[in-house]
This record gives structure tokens, C-alpha cells and sequence, in this order.
DNA sequence: TAAAAAATGTAGCATGTGCTACATATCAAG
DNA sequence: CTTGATATGTAGCACATGCTACATTTTTTA
């Protein structure tokens, strides 16, 4: 591995070390020069311009995640209303919260028409579905728009009540009732 | 009432207006000028500050946002999977897309710690929530969760799929099919 | 060890931002 | 009509943005 691809993925790892805790926020190339503890003048040395830093930062967000689910998970397959009970009991970890502001950040921006983080969280939203759809315990038809409808009541919970999580918690019991019916 | 008064409510009426159609999106000074007929040392001299120009705005369209919901829909009851079928096609409308878009902005300043914001996202998603159960069909008790269930499973479709709505239809139609059981 | 290549610092450009100083124009009150 | 307040245009400041030109140091290679 060449001293440019290194230093390439130090930078993007301590990056993305500090979005996931701190949200996208301030993206300005002198303040990801801070946290990425160099100056603006290498960051762009080291990659071509500001986009291509993102990229590879929520790129790495994106890739790992996946990880992390698999981690905190098993493997093995669930029925549906225990999915949501993993799932929002994750969500609601303090620890994974950051990860859920990135997201509504990403979603916010991609609204807004911008094609560079529409690629991006279309990119997440696909994984998250994937990797969901693929642990349920149900028939294959149904498994995907299980997945989707899982995910998407779950993220609701945050633009719903993005300051206070636990107002999510009767939306979400609500919908495990619907589900122990399959 | 004085012609600043006057003035000021001229702007933030034409600034409600084009957010709600438009999204949040830019929101530098020369740009609110153009939207509001005017120019950007007027918005200044009729404001003291931007951010005094956003509060103003956001303030507004948060006061007025049941009053939307009951001129777009009647006030008769709806059985849930009703409700679903009024609210996605509203949603999925290009004329509303930019209601979410906004809302989108907002959860996601929210999320971040931003108090005023927090306050005004609290006030859309409870009027959003109270408006809905109230014209639920169902007990009363089942009201309140359904609703929001409701509304985090339409608001994650914005959030998954912030680029094409149109992805939505099938998480959607499985929540019908678990609602018409009820 | 000399020459070539890679890495890094310094300074700055062009454009965009929120906001303001200053000069005028318009209009109401005496 | 004069005068003082209100309203509006023109120009620009100070700072932030992504990015770059140029010089210099450090490392690699022959």
C-alpha cells in the first residue's frame, strides 16, 4: 500500500470517527483539516477536491455500517416484530444516535436535489434494506417490503421526534402488534 | 398597524410561501430578497438579522400548519388503511413534496441541538399527529399510536428514498395490509 | 552523491456571505 | 414651504469558502 493510500485512509478514518459523533455539521476543508489533524493544503494534496473527501468518508460510513449490524446482531433469522425489537432498542442507544443525525443530514441535503448525496444515502438505504430483508424469517416475496416498511417507520421515529426518541416508543409497539399477527 | 408591520408581514408571507413550495434550501440574504421582491438592504432594514427573518418565517408556517392539513383533507372519520391511502398520495403529490422537504431541513437542524428548531419541529409533528387521530376511525385509545405510526412510516419513506418517492409504494402497501386486519 | 520525485508550508485568488456607511429620495407634520 | 423622519439605492467591508501557484523541504532512486 502506497504512503498516499495511507495517509488516504487515516484521514478518512479519523473523519469519519468524528462525523459519526459529531453529524455532518461543518464541512469546510479548513475544519475537516482540524479534525483530521493536517492542514487544508494536504487534504487537497491527498485527494482532488472537498466532494472526494466526503465521498470517501460516508463511503467508509456506508461500508461499515453493515459491519456494525452484523456485529450487533447475529446472523441467524428473526420474525419480524423481533427485528423491530432490536432494531429500536439500537436506535435508541445513545451511541448509535449520531449515526441516525448523519442520516437525517445525508436525507436533508439529498431532498434538496443534490445528486452527490442522493448517490450517497441511496447507496445506505439499499444496504440497511438488504441486509434487513435478508434476516427475516418470512416467505422471499414479502421479505423486502417488510424491510422497507421495518426501516422506514423506524427512521420516521427521528424526523418525527428528532429531540426526543422515547416519544417513538408507542409508534413502535404498535407496530410489533401488527406484526405478531403474521 | 405600522407600515414596518406592514412590510414585515408582506415579506415573511412571501417567504412561507415559497419555503413551503420550495424547501428550506438557500437561505442567503440575496436570495430571500429575490424571493420576497425586493433587495437584500431592505430585508436588513425591515429586519435587524437573517436568522430574525428565518424565526419570523418558520415561526409563521409552523402556527399555520394544521390549518393546510384541514383545507387539503375533510374532517370525516377514516378507517387507518383510508387514512394511509389520503396521506401517501398527498405526500407522493409534487405539489406537498416540498412541505417534507422542509420538514426534512428542519428534523435535521433539530437533531443537532438547534433549540428553535426543536420547538418548531415539535409543533408540526404534534399538530401532524393530533390532526391524524382525530380522524381515525378506531378507539380511542388506538388512536394516538396509530397515528403516529402512521405518520414515522410516510415520514420514512421521505427519509429512505429522498430522491424517489416512488420506491415507497411497496412499504406503504404492505402497512395497508397489516392495517386492514384492524 | 546527484538528480528526480514526493510531500509540505506560505500566501493568495475568486467568489460568496451577512451586514453597514453614506448618499439620496420620498413623504408627513408644522 | 421647510424640516425632520422614513424609505431605498449604491458601494463596499470583513470574513469564509474551495482551491491553487510557487517555493521549499524531505525522500527515493540511479
Amino acid at each position: 500500500m502506497s504512503k498516499r493510500d495511507r495517509k488516504r485512509a487515516e484521514i478518512v478514518g479519523k473523519l469519519a470517527t468524528h462525523f459519526l459523533e459529531a453529524g455532518l455539521g461543518d464541512t469546510g476543508v479548513r475544519r475537516l483539516a482540524e479534525v483530521a489533524d493536517t492542514s487544508d493544503r494536504m487534504l487537497l494534496y491527498y485527494f482532488d477536491t472537498k466532494d472526494e473527501i466526503l465521498a470517501a468518508v460516508l463511503g467508509e460510513i456506508g461500508g461499515g455500517f453493515t459491519d456494525v449490524l452484523d456485529a450487533v446482531f447475529g446472523t441467524e433469522p428473526l420474525r419480524p416484530a423481533d427485528a423491530v425489537t432490536r432494531i429500536w432498542a439500537m436506535v435508541r442507544d445513545e451511541a448509535t444516535a449520531g449515526q441516525l443525525r448523519l442520516w437525517l443530514d445525508l436525507s436533508s441535503r439529498a431532498s434538496r436535489g443534490d445528486p452527490f448525496f442522493g448517490a450517497i444515502v441511496e447507496q445506505m438505504a439499499e444496504g440497511w434494506i438488504v441486509w434487513l430483508s435478508g434476516m427475516l424469517d418470512e416467505p422471499d416475496a414479502e421479505k423486502r417490503p417488510l424491510a422497507e416498511l421495518i426501516m422506514s417507520a423506524i427512521d420516521g421515529q427521528v424526523v418525527l421526534f428528532p429531540t426526543d426518541l422515547t416519544k417513538g416508543d408507542a409508534a413502535v409497539a404498535k407496530l410489533q402488534d401488527l406484526l405478531r399477527d403474521l
